[in-house]
This record gives structure tokens, sequence and C-alpha cells, in this order.
DNA sequence: CTTATTTATACTCAATTGGAGCATAAATAA
DNA sequence: TTATTTATGCTCCAATTGAGTATAAATAAG
């Protein structure tokens, strides 16, 4: 070990709201970006950087990476964060721009925070985004996504074609089969970094196309990739994020991070279904979170615009002290 | 961002085998401590460091972490690690003794990884180690430990009632609940990283005494605290790496990485046990592996020393193509 | 004021899963 | 032979889950 071996730390966060159903994240839409990133896009598809937030960590002030991610994110967007999270830690070469210029090895450490969108007034530069602008294919909410049909199986399939190897044709079918089944009922929600990394490799990402792949063509026409790009892998953090949330969601109570005091029901079914983006069974999600003793009616009404109106529910804080509580488990189906 | 910022990163690898139903990890019985070290220990416990194998990065040769790692791991153990997983990034201040002595700040990456134990010759100064001697409290095979109702909820207890606040006693009451359950049905087994962190602040971690942490006494006798210490916090990430393995046992076929090319279900069933340090029923056991789907018959016979000959497995490869396989679900009981 | 529409809530039913134990089979040891 | 040990097959019941029906309580429309 000697001092060569030194490499600058960057802490991201992917910081989640769920707002009237729609699941969000902060993100920067910076200066796109710089001159040496520009040079090297290809093709001309405009991949203007939206970012996560993201500061360095500094070893002299920060007692533990997670007090630096909070004080970076205190610092820069104003928010003292509540739930967080570490994600994983991505060290690839030639992830960060500032690499390529000759700066030092950046190794980025991502955090998943959770909040509500309410409680947060951002800076100008810093908006909420809707997760599925970056993962349309990712919303099954309204059915299975036509993109996939229309778009992404036709693509992977030429790039499942392409090799000379009949193995390597075999396993990138086999992963495509895996990360997009034709069967509606196969689809594993949880994949989503798995899903995106496959597009990534087969330059249906426009990050990919800035990194050197080449571009593609569907009917003879070159098509823009799917999804809203990001910055540097900042999309691959968040497919993380989405991918840990989403499975953390059935076995710890981590919703209710995201949920004001009270709520109703209803409204806890549609936050779990837009970090999910499936839609779930009424009459079952109700059985199950009033059986799991996770929440207590406040004896309030909501007032409705239409309908009957529901009663209003709170988390119970205590079960964190009774015992290491289960999630929302899900019923599935529409 | 300027280069005060930098920290160097350290590579660390649990890596777990288990043989003959003990669970084992590779662990370094290197130099104990150093000068500075030994200055830092309290009250003549022998800390002596038992170590993770650990190597430093370098950015200039690795272009990943987990390349890194397997670099490192090949270089000084002399093994090429197959299954490997990043386990949670640690950077507390403090950590690292070279920091102790004015060294740069260093960030260290675990990582799990899971091998055979015949397939490794190892160098001298490794060893393989059981689980348990570092965290006893954690196999249940034989029913409850008697040492946590011996000595870890007594001492837990004074802990417990050292608060002036009643606010905090409560908080350590549920906690010590949480974590050590009177009743046996309630232990959470998934919780290794929750329980050893209780411990630690509760000042019955070896390394806590080195640490600064008061010691402490038993009807008026001082004593050793339970299970083999080990140098900076590698006993935190080896936590870290059981809870991890044992969550995951749940829901990802990661068993048979430990596995060799063909068994019987009784030893496959004695490896999870192991891992998970608490028996299952035989024949619920034998249903839900055989219904899976995971394995098939290979036709051949175990010869026994006693008892009726048993059929031997091995797992189907084909499953990790297929679909994202579901792990070996756990039916419980002695 | 009656009816349609909408949302909330209660309840039923069948299929599946999970925990526990009984019974039988096939080997070795006494 | 008989006891012991391990393997394997099967049953039973309780709990959970997936899907649907029925009823209640509100608003909007006529």
């Amino acid at each position: 070990m000697n001092e060569t071996n030194s490499v600058v730390i960057d802490l991201g966060a992917v910081i989640v709201a769920v707002t009237d159903g729609r699941p969000l994240t902060l993100a920067r839409q910076g200066p796109a970006i710089d001159a040496a990133e520009a040079r090297s896009i290809a093709r001309g598809f405009d991949i203007a950087g939206d970012a996560l937030p993201s500061g360095a960590f500094d070893p002299t002030r920060h007692r533990t990476l997670e007090l630096g991610l909070r004080e970076t994110v205190s610092r820069r967007i104003g928010v003292n964060l509540g739930y967080v999270e570490q994600l994983y830690t991505f060290g690839d070469r030639g992830r960060h721009p500032r690499e390529r210029e000759g700066g030092p090895r950046v190794i980025s450490v991502g955090y998943l925070a959770l909040t509500r969108e309410t409680q947060m007034p951002v800076p100008e530069s810093t908006a909420w985004r809707q997760w599925y602008d970056y993962f349309p294919w990712e919303d099954w909410r309204d059915g299975r996504p036509p993109l996939i049909d229309k778009l992404i199986l036709p693509l992977l399939k030429d790039w499942i074609a392409a090799p000379k190897s009949h193995a390597e044709t075999a396993r990138r079918q086999d992963r495509t089969n895996i990360c997009f089944p034709q069967d509606n009922g196969s689809w594993d929600e949880e994949i989503v970094l798995e899903r995106f990394e496959l597009l990534y490799e087969a330059g249906l990402a426009a990050e990919a196309q800035r990194d050197g792949a080449t571009t593609f063509a569907l009917n003879g026409q070159t098509v823009p990739p799917p999804g809203t790009p990001m910055m540097s892998d900042h999309r691959r953090i968040l497919a993380t994020a989405m991918g840990r949330l989403r499975a953390k969601l059935k076995y710890r109570p981590v919703v209710f991070e995201l949920m004001p005091e009270s709520f109703t029901l209803l409204q806890l079914q549609r936050t779990v279904e837009a970090i999910l983006g499936s839609t779930l069974h009424k009459q079952n999600f109700r059985r199950l979170v009033e059986n799991s003793g996770l929440v207590e009616s406040t004896g309030e009404i909501e007032p409705q615009t239409r309908g009957r109106p529901a009663a209003k529910f709170r988390f119970r804080r205590e079960v964190l002290r009774e015992r290491l509580a289960a999630g929302v488990r899900i019923s599935g189906s529409r």
C-alpha cells in the first residue's frame, strides 16, 4: 500500500418520494455535459445529463460515509434525510467524466433515501423526476408496456442473432427470456438492474452509445433508445435503488417512510403499486395490511370527492420495537 | 473536490465453505496486533487479531473493485474465487489500525465469496475457522445456546439498567428483546449484524474493550466476552456476510456453490442447517427440494456406513437460465 | 327523490403451502 | 434374527393466498 493507491469517494443518493401514485426521484438537470464528455458522444443522441444528487466524501470532516452523505445532501439540496440505506459501491474504471480527463479514480457509494416530497422544497437546479421516464418498460400498472414488444424485443432480436458463436447467442436469448419474458406472469419486477444492464450491453441505452457502442435501427429507421438517459452511470444506480426498494417493500415496513402521517388504505396501495409498477387486488391488500398489525385506525374519515368515504390509518411505530416487522406482503394481480 | 479528499480502498473477503456441517471462513492469524494497536487494548483481554483476507485496491491496475478483489485473493491466498457478491462498504473513522497511526483514511469494501474447502490449499498463515467460534450465540442446532441465558442476557441486564434516561433504558430493552428474545420461536436468524452490534455497544465484544469501552463483571467476577474477537472491525464484516447468506439462501439457489458436484439430500440439508444455525424438518426439506426443480437425481447411490443408502442428486444448472430461480425455501423446526 | 356510479368494506371459497408426524424401506451392527 | 439407523413416501390439518361476490356509503345525474 502506498499513496498511489488513493482514490476519491463520490457519495450519490437516490432520494425517493411517491406522490399521487407517481414514484419520484430527485435529479439535477445540471450543465448537461462538459466538453470532454460531449466529444465522446456517439451519433448525436442527446444524453443531456440528468444526474443524481451527489458530492465528494471528505475524510477529514466526515466520520462515517452515511454522515458524509447526509451532510452533502443537507448542504447542496437543503434537506435533512430520514431513512437512508447503503445500496452498492460502484468502482468501474471510466465511470466518471473526471477520470477520463486524467483526474483521480472515482469510487462512488450509492445510497437509497426515502422521504415525502412535500417535506422538501428543492433548489432550482434540482427537480422531482418520475422513475418511469427513465425506465418506461418497468411500469406495468396499465398492463404490459407496448414498447417492450414494439421496440425493445425487436431490437434485442438483432442483438441476440449478432454473435457468430452459437453459445453466445443462446446466452443472450436466455438473458432476454428472463428479463423480458413473453409470458406476462413471468415478469419479475425486482430485476430492474439486470434488465437495464441487458439493454445497456445491447446498445439500447443512450449511455451505451455515448460510451462507444454502435447505434441501431428498426425497420430501416434509426430510433431513439427507450427511456431518458442520465449522466455517467447514474441510471444504473437508480435501477439498483428501484430493485432494492421493490424487494425490500415485501419484507420490511419501509413504505411508511413514504406515506403521510395518516392515510387511507387505497393511498397506501397506490404507493406500493407505484413502486412495484404493477396493480394489486384491493380486497386482499386490505386483508393483508389489516391483519399484519402494521397499521391502526385513526378514527378519522377521509372526505371524498366521490364514493364511500374511507377510514384513515396510521403506521403503528411500535411494531419497529416489538419485533423486526415484516413488510407489506403482496398478493399481486389486477 | 480536491486531492485532500483522497482515501485508500481496502478490499476484504469473507470466503465461506461448509464441510461436514461446519460453516467455515478463511482467516489470517497474522502478527496478532501491532504496537500502536496493543497500546490501546483495555484491561488485558487478548484480542489477538484473526483477520479476514484483504488487500489494497490499486486503481491503476484494477478495472473494477471485484476484479481487484479476485486478483488480491488469487495472489495472496492462491485461490481463484467463483461466486462473489459485494456486501457493504465500511467507512467509519478509526476502523483501521493504520489510520490511528496517522495514515490515510481507509474505506473497506466487503465481499462474500462462496466456495468448497477442498478446492483450496491455503497458505500457512491462513486457516479455515468455524463461524460459530466467533459467534457462539448464533448456533442453535443443538437448541438454544446456554451462553445466551447464562452470560449474555445477565450482562445485558446491567447495560439496560445503566442509563439514567428512562427512554434510553426502554430503547435498550426493546433492542435486547428483538435480538435475544426469551421465546425461542421469535429468534430471527438473519439479524446477525444487529446482534453483534448490540453486544459491541454493550461492551460484550472484546473489540469494544479494545476500542475503549469499559469492562464488565458477572457475579463479581470479570468474565471474558463471548466469541473469538477479530482484528479491526472484521467481525462486523463477518456478521454482515452471515446475515446476508442466511437471507439469500432462501430466495436464490446459492447453497449449491458450497456443495460438491453430487450430494445426498441429507448433505444438502446439513449444509443449509450449518448456515442457518438451526435444524430443519427432514421430510419437509426433501419435499421442498424435490418439488423445486432445483435438483435432479444422478442415478448414483451413496455407499453408507449405516442406514439405508441415499440417492445422489446434482444441481440443475439449467434453472439459472430458465428463470431467476428461487432458493431453498425453509420449513424450519427440529 | 330516485337511480347510476363510485369507492369502501365484509365475507366466501377453492387452491396452495407449510408444519408436524406416521409408516415403510433398505441398509448395517449386535 | 433383531435392533438400529437412515431414507423415502404419504397423510393430515391449519394457515395463507388468489379470486371473486355481496353489501355499504358516499356523490353525480336525471
